[in-house]
DNA sequence: GTTAAAATCGAAAACGTTTTCGTTTTGTGT
DNA sequence: ACACAAAACGAAAACGTTTTCGATTTTAAC
């Protein structure tokens, strides 16, 4: 019960290998009639070409890989799925691996990519990626590259980001909207990009709507986790700072706040209003269930694959696509905590 | 900058193409000095092998599948981290696809795997699968088969699964030894064999310690959502049905119940105690934090990466592996919620 | 019936690797 | 210096596909 070649199906319609292969492929020097034979022979038997062997020819291989940060992380889980649902749709395989937010694993991972002869590479990097001499390198051996979600403006590819900038700008205007005028920021470290264009929509939403900036407003997260957003709301407590908003870089940290602050019987959104970033899982069973920004992680998965494929088609035609940074646009989810 | 083959190598060391595969390959008759200078020259270049050719001739692609039922699952991808870490170590690259819980694709997705050569399909089979033709077939054309998780008794494959049983009867001993003696069950549908085996863990325990099985403390899930546990623990107020725990056969409708526990100011765990299953990142946030059994996720996902190796190793013997289940153990979690 | 053009087919090379088997080179003992 | 075995090397075929180009057959025109 081996997989069917060429020569079985040739043999079994006493024709040639030639005339089998073009046969499926419509080549216009193949009759009708032996087209129809070959046709009908080959979707009994259920024969599709060998992939290794059609790469042999043609060197494309309809396998791409993508390379996350973290393999088990929700929002790239998501992206994930978007990817596997259009490739799939257009008949490529996914070979997924994960850099585990290693500068050196991403290197490593990339290498690995390029050595499997992959038609492209869909990579979001990681946060200690600070050199980009590998991406660089798969430009340079000709194979399509994308970025998604965490991107590098040091190289030339096309890429599709959230914008992280307005995202965040939308959010703390609505606690301004509702009032909030000491809206503190719980800011992410200064890599990746996307934690410092949260920071800055937050800058911009104060500054758009006269509202100084206080430095002092501002806690840094290193880990994310929400023992960091639990410190920094007990800090906010102790030291008895004047806040009446507090807006996260991400759902972990927001969660640990609202933890903070419902031991410490402040009401949430009335004294305290709590918003995060990302909406997880969780962020819909905390009591006040999290106001947070949804991120269409499926639908840049979706996206980047798109890029991909055009990417891929120029390149045939001989072109080099443009480094063009597609932007998705975000969704406030307004919930009980603001 | 093309990637090199042992022709260009050949060439450049004025030998044959068949010389140098053979010295990298550590072929007897190739003399100590020229396999010396064949590494060296390939180490400097970097040089590997060609996949897709390497394949043409042995037969082997380094490359398996993986299926899952659901691509964003936390569980799944857990598992998903596990195997894709094993399979780096040993130089092997994973394709992932999902079934969706449907047969149909399922299927599909089987058959797209062997038409693409894999070494090995590791799968969890979708709740809706009710014929292993399909895998069947996987086994027919010599490619090796794993199943973990969800699984069916029809094959006789390698697996590793989690003791779903005695982790259900953990649990609920754990209850039991608090004091419970009125255990509600929230139990899933009839497939996958795992809820079954949950309830029948949940049975074998109250048995154990003299409870009697009431048929009317078991209330049966269909989604497996928040949103049953909600309305399970709504009707066991206003019924006024006595009970002290609930048991769950998942992590989402014990954070329901909890939800609805609290809106009615019934004191968890003292008045009735709740039990989750899954270890999700959520249950470590609710109020009260959620007891609950974890699944070694990562771990079952090596294991089964051993198993495929395993099973490859023997089929390269010309030998069959046998249908051996590994249970892997499961952790209870006490939180305090129970 | 002849001939040219058009339509149809197939031989063969190529992709890069692995491996069999035959050939050449080296070394040993006389 | 010679025979012979052992060591080292290379030619060639194979994996299954694609595609070029030459060969063959059919059709149409006179």
């Amino acid at each position: 019960m081996k997989n069917l070649t060429l020569k079985d199906i040739a043999k079994a319609l006493n024709i040639s290998i030639t005339t089998v292969s073009k046969a499926l492929k419509d080549y216009p020097d193949v009759s009708p009639k032996t087209k129809a034979r070959v046709k009908a022979y080959a979707e009994k038997v259920n024969f599709t070409p060998n992939t290794f062997a059609s790469y042999l020819r043609t060197q494309e291989s309809k396998i791409i890989g993508v390379i996350i940060p973290q393999l088990n992380h929700f929002f790239f889980n998501d992206v994930l799925k978007g990817i596997i649902k259009q490739a799939e749709a257009h008949d490529y395989m996914v070979i997924v691996l994960s850099s585990e937010e290693s500068y050196q694993l991403e290197q490593k991972q990339v290498m690995r990519l390029l050595k499997q002869n992959v038609d492209g590479i869909l990579i979001s990097i990681s946060d200690t990626t600070h050199d980009i001499s590998h991406l660089k390198q798969v430009e340079e051996q000709n194979v399509n590259l994308i970025m998604f979600d965490k991107y590098s403006k040091l190289i030339n590819c096309p890429a599709v980001v959230i914008n992280d900038r307005k995202a965040a700008y939308d959010a703390v205007k609505h606690l301004i909207d509702h009032g909030k005028r000491e809206i503190a920021h719980f800011r992410g470290p200064l890599l990746p990009q996307n934690s410092i264009d949260r920071f800055l929509g937050y800058r911009q939403a104060l500054e758009d709507h006269g509202i100084a900036y206080k430095k002092e407003l501002v806690f840094t997260c290193e880990r994310i986790d929400e023992k960091e957003g639990y410190a920094f709301a007990d800090e906010i407590i102790k030291k008895n700072i004047a806040v009446d908003a507090v807006f996260s870089v991400a759902d972990l940290p927001a969660v640990g706040a609202l933890k903070c602050f419902n031991e410490n019987n402040i009401a949430v959104p009335d004294q305290i209003a709590v918003m995060g970033f990302s909406n997880w899982l969780i962020s819909r069973f905390t009591s006040p269930a999290l106001s947070t920004v949804n991120q269409p992680g499926t639908l840049m998965g979706e996206e980047a694959f798109s890029l991909f494929l055009k990417s891929n088609e120029a390149k045939k035609r001989g072109e080099k696509v443009a480094g063009d940074i597609l932007e998705l646009d975000t969704q406030l989810i307004v919930r009980k905590s603001s």
